[in-house]
RNA sequence: UCCCCGGUAGCUCAGUCGGCAGAGCGGGUGGCUGUUAACCACUAGGUCGCAGGUUCGAGUCCUGCCCGGGGAGCCA
C-alpha cells in the first residue's frame, strides 16, 4: 500500500503538505465543474474534505465516488477558501479502493433512526454518532486497565466457561456437546452429564467474582474486565444477553474502602472521557441529551451520598411521594425510589449499602445484627444502579450457614469455602457493567445501541 | 415473562367515516464557477409485517402469529 496519513493526522498537517488519505465517502456534492467529497477514516469525528477540480478523475470515476465507497486520494493540503473548514484536500489523483452502489446502499447521509441502524450494524460503524461511540468505548477501555494498573492491581482472566452453577446471578447459557436431538440418559431418565465434554454441566459464566476472589486471596488487589453472559428473557433497554464487566476484588478492605474506590473509579473514567473525548462527547451532547457534559461534570465535582437501605426506605417513606411499590423495610428497592434518591433527592450518586440479608446474596458479609449484609448499590442518575458489590463473608462457619440457610449444595463452593478455611482475610470488591456506564457516559438510551453487536433474546445477528 | 404503543416506497412518516396508495428525504437524469444535511427542475420506486375473518368493497374493522419501541420484573 502507498504510505498514507489518518484523517486526524492530515487535518493537523502544514499547509502544502503532500499526502495520501484512505477512507470512505461520507457524501459529494457537485457544484459546477468542481466536486466536493467529505472523507473519514474513524480516526475522529472530523471528516477531511476533498476537492475534486475538472479533469483530476474521469466523469466514471467521479461516478463511483459516492456515500459509501472506499477511496484512496493523493493531494496537497490547502487552506480552505470557503467557511466551514480551515483545511481541505486538494486532490491530484483519487483511485477508488471499494465503490458502493448508490441505489442499494443503506446509510443515507442523513439521519436514521436507532432502530433502524441496528439492524445494519456492520455499517452503522460508519455514521457520525457511532464512530464517536467506539472511540469513546476505545478510550474507556483503556482507561480502566490504567486506573488499576496504576494502583497495583493484576490483571486476571476469569474463565468463560464454568461448571459453577452457584452465583445466583440469574440464569445462564449451557455450554454442551451433547447430541440435542439424542441425549445419552441415565436410568432414571435424566440427561447423562457423565457423557458431557466436561463431565458434568457446564455453562457461560455470569461473572468472575468467586475466582476473583480466589485472586484476591493471592494477589491482594485484582481486577476482571470480560465478557458475561445472562440468559433471563429481560427485553429492557438496559439489559444484554452478553455484556462487559468490570470486577475489582481486593484483601484487606471493607466495605468503606470498596464504596470509596467505586466513587474514585467512576470519577477517573468521567475525568479522562472528558478530557481524552471531548470532541466525541459534544455530539451526544449536541444530538442525543443536552444534559450529558453538565451532568458528568457535576457527578466528578460531587462526593458520591452514601446512605444505608434502613435510611433509604425510611427517606422514600418520608417523602411524600405516590411510589407505585410503597417503600417497606425487607422489600427491594424499586427502580421508582433508585430514581427519586439519585435523580431528586440527592440530585448525585448515591451509594446504598446494608441491605436485608433475604435480599441480597449467600456471599455478602453478615452485619453483627444478624439482619442485613455489606452490600452496597451505586445509584446513578438516568442508569439507576451502575454498581452491585459487597465486603464477601470471609468467617468459614457463618458463610457455610448462610449457603445451608439457603438450601444451595454445599458441595459446589468446596472450593470457595477452602479460601476461608486457609488464610482467610476481609475482602471486598463489586461489579460495573461496561454497557451500563457507556450509556451513563454517552446519555444513549438503550443498552444496544453502545455494544458493537448487541445480544438480546432473539437477536445474536452478526 | 407481564402491560401499553407501533409495523404503509430504500429511510422517516401521513393516510379523516371502510370507497383511486401519498409526502419529505434518499436514488436516477439534467442544470448550477466554492459547496457545507448545498440548491433548482424532472423522474423511477408499493406483497400497506404474515395468515385468516367480516363486508359489494379492508392500509383502515375483528382474531391469531411475527417483529420493533416504551414501561415493569430480574439485574450489571
Amino acid at each position: 500500500m502507498v504510505p498514507f496519513v489518518r484523517v486526524k493526522e492530515a487535518l493537523q498537517a502544514p499547509i502544502g503538505t503532500d499526502l495520501t488519505v484512505n477512507g470512505w465517502v461520507r457524501t459529494r456534492r457537485d457544484v459546477g465543474r468542481i466536486s466536493f467529497a467529505e472523507v473519514n477514516d474513524g480516526s475522529c469525528l472530523r471528516n477531511i474534505q476533498v476537492v475534486i477540480e475538472e479533469g483530476v478523475v474521469s466523469e466514471e470515476q467521479l461516478s463511483q465516488i459516492t456515500t459509501g465507497a472506499c477511496i484512496s486520494v493523493k493531494g496537497t493540503l490547502v487552506e480552505s477558501p470557503a467557511p466551514g473548514q480551515p483545511v481541505e484536500l486538494k486532490a491530484h489523483s483519487i483511485s477508488i479502493l471499494g465503490p458502493a452502489d448508490a441505489a442499494t446502499y443503506p446509510l443515507s447521509k442523513k439521519r436514521h433512526s436507532f432502530e433502524y441502524l441496528r439492524e445494519i450494524a456492520h455499517l452503522r460503524l460508519r455514521s457520525n454518532t457511532f464512530g464517536a461511540m467506539f472511540r469513546i468505548r476505545n478510550t474507556l477501555s483503556f482507561a480502566i486497565h490504567r486506573f488499576f494498573q496504576e494502583r497495583g492491581f493484576i490483571y486476571v482472566h476469569t474463565p468463560i466457561i464454568t461448571t459453577s452453577d452457584c452465583e445466583g446471578a440469574g440464569a445462564m447459557f449451557g455450554v454442551t456437546t451433547l447430541d440435542l436431538m439424542n441425549l445419552p440418559r441415565t436410568p432414571d431418565g435424566a440427561v447423562d452429564y457423565s457423557q458431557d465434554f466436561f463431565g458434568k454441566p457446564a455453562y457461560l459464566t455470569v461473572s468472575g467474582q468467586l475466582e476473583a476472589e480466589a485472586f484476591a486471596l493471592a494477589f491482594t488487589n485484582v481486577y476482571t474486565f470480560g465478557p458475561t453472559f445472562r440468559a433471563e428473557n429481560s427485553n429492557t433497554p438496559r439489559h444484554l444477553a452478553e455484556f462487559w464487566m468490570i470486577e475489582p476484588e481486593m484483601a484487606f478492605c471493607d466495605l468503606d474502602g470498596n464504596r470509596k474506590l467505586a466513587e474514585e473509579f467512576l470519577k477517573y473514567l468521567i475525568a479522562t472521557v472528558l478530557d481524552e473525548c471531548h470532541e466525541d462527547l459534544e455530539l451526544f451532547n449536541k444530538w442525543i441529551d443536552d444534559t450529558v457534559l453538565s451532568t458528568l461534570e457535576h457527578v466528578l465535582n460531587s462526593p458520591f451520598e452514601h446512605i444505608t437501605y434502613t435510611e433509604a426506605i425510611k427517606l422514600l417513606q418520608e417523602s411524600g411521594q405516590s411510589f407505585e411499590y410503597p417503600p417497606r423495610w425487607g422489600a427491594d428497592i424499586q427502580t421508582e425510589h433508585e430514581r427519586y434518591l439519585t435523580e431528586t433527592l440527592f440530585k448525585r450518586p448515591v451509594v446504598v449499602t446494608d441491605y436485608p440479608k433475604e435480599i441480597k446474596a449467600f456471599y455478602m458479609r453478615l452485619n453483627d445484627d444478624g439482619k442485613t449484609v455489606r452490600a452496597m448499590d451505586v445509584l446513578v442518575p438516568r442508569i439507576g444502579e451502575i454498581i452491585g458489590g459487597s465486603q464477601r463473608e470471609e468467617r468459614y462457619e457463618v458463610l457455610l450457614q448462610r449457603i445451608r440457610e439457603l438450601g444451595l449444595d454445599e458441595r459446589n463452593y468446596w472450593w470457595y469455602l477452602d479460601l476461608r478455611r486457609y488464610g482467610s482475610a476481609p475482602h471486598s470488591g463489586f461489579g460495573l457493567g461496561f454497557e451500563r456506564m457507556m450509556m451513563f457516559v454517552t446519555g444513549m438510551k438503550n443498552i444496544r445501541d453502545v455494544i458493537p453487536f448487541p445480544r438480546t433474546p432473539g437477536n445474536a445477528e452478526f
